[in-house]
DNA sequence: GGCTATTAATAAGG
DNA sequence: CCTTATTAATAGCC
């Protein structure tokens, strides 16, 4: 699974009834085998939220907890007809998608006022505060300090041109023409299996990202 | 909760040690104040996953599963050293986010090759399948039928105009200039809340989108 | 990739 | 928001 192929697994919402994509409809029907219950495994235990050093238990909790964050973004979507897509990149920056990705990316880029969500820096690893308390990347454009301003800029300048290659990309049917016709085998593989396993969702709120153990909340205006 | 207002709420990874920001941390202490069990409640009630009618029963179970979603997503994410970002829209466009999205955009907009995620139409309706079994836009570009391949472009160029206009909005200092100090009373309220209650993570793999019922697999080779 | 025994998430009500 | 009673998610195994 977490080779250096980079593939996307991505997750469509479609409108037909389809027992393999509908979240109602996702749960396997299961065989009635069960009379007994001599106590075969330890059950669920504990865990402590850490990294997972053992490489295929963790590709194993990968796979299972991925499998039912989709499923609760599933059910959030239904129950609330809210809109959510989720990017998420192993280890070996293998992507797997839920929802319109890019209809959610196209209007949050859209809908976002320009404040900074990430240290131009690279780590936001010291923990000065000041004012409201809230780290300086927490705040919008017009606290940003003066020193910081050049570095708040030129992290916006990377996206910016991160986009517009991205948009130059796009721009050339050539580039498209030469794309692949289809994955690898192995993102084929994880695609029929998730495909027939399908079930449907959950919700919360909470942010983590690459192994960090800390996180901040932020709100915003909208432009629109 | 659910005004006209567009406002953002974001999660963000920081680095420092913060009982309000760590997910191992953020369970509530919680007051010792319970020896009688009266059967006070019917307790947690099986429900369908469909859309939930109650416009103040669907805002708390949308601020409730969010909640839980971003926990998960966070477990996940320290668990297995992922990177996971949301966006989330609720009925009204108020956004919610979790993780350093507009980097995994960034990252997901170079790393994902050309491919159709949205039907060109709008709908993504009726569910004319084909070879593979999978709908037309599930499919690679190459393999787009010549008589989609019209509507293929114009959804590129939708996105593609979108996302210049954006950072057409990002490129003027003037722009982030006038951006509002902070966010409405409300966002900031949210803010305080989650902060307060905030805890962890979790994982799977599903898709859902707007109310929609069923969806579907995708899975992609990358370029980079 | 399936099976339980447990833990975690959460629908209803205060 | 705080509790409780149940349902749902899943860690450890096979």
């Amino acid at each position: 699974m977490e080779d250096g192929e980079a593939s996307t697994i991505t997750c469509l919402p479609t409108t037909k009834q389809n027992p393999l994509q509908n979240p109602n409809l996702l749960v396997n029907p299961k065989k009635e085998t069960k009379l007994k219950t001599p106590k075969t495994t330890k059950g669920r235990q504990k865990i402590e939220i850490k990294k997972i050093i053992l490489e295929n238990r963790r590709q194993v909790t990968f796979s299972k907890r991925r499998f039912g964050l989709f499923k609760k973004a599933a059910e959030l979507s239904v129950l609330c007809g809210a809109q959510i897509g989720i990017i998420t990149f192993s280890r070996v920056d293998r992507i797997y998608s839920f929802g319109n990705v890019d209809s959610l990316i196209d209007k949050y880029l859209r809908k976002t006022p320009v404040m900074l969500r990430s240290h131009p820096g690279g780590n936001v690893a010291n923990g000065e505060e000041d004012n409201d308390g809230l780290m300086w990347w927490e705040r919008a454009v017009e606290s940003v300090p003066e020193e910081d301003m050049e570095e708040y800029k030129k992290a916006l300048s990377v996206l910016r041109e991160n986009l517009l290659t991205r948009i130059y990309q796009m721009s050339g049917d050539r580039t498209v023409e030469n794309l692949p016709a289809f994955p690898n085998e192995m993102a084929m593989a994880d695609w029929k299996l998730t495909n027939e396993n399908l079930m449907a969702r959950n919700d919360r709120g909470y942010a983590g990202n690459g192994g960090d153990l800390e996180f901040a909340f932020m709100s915003q205006n909208g432009r629109q």
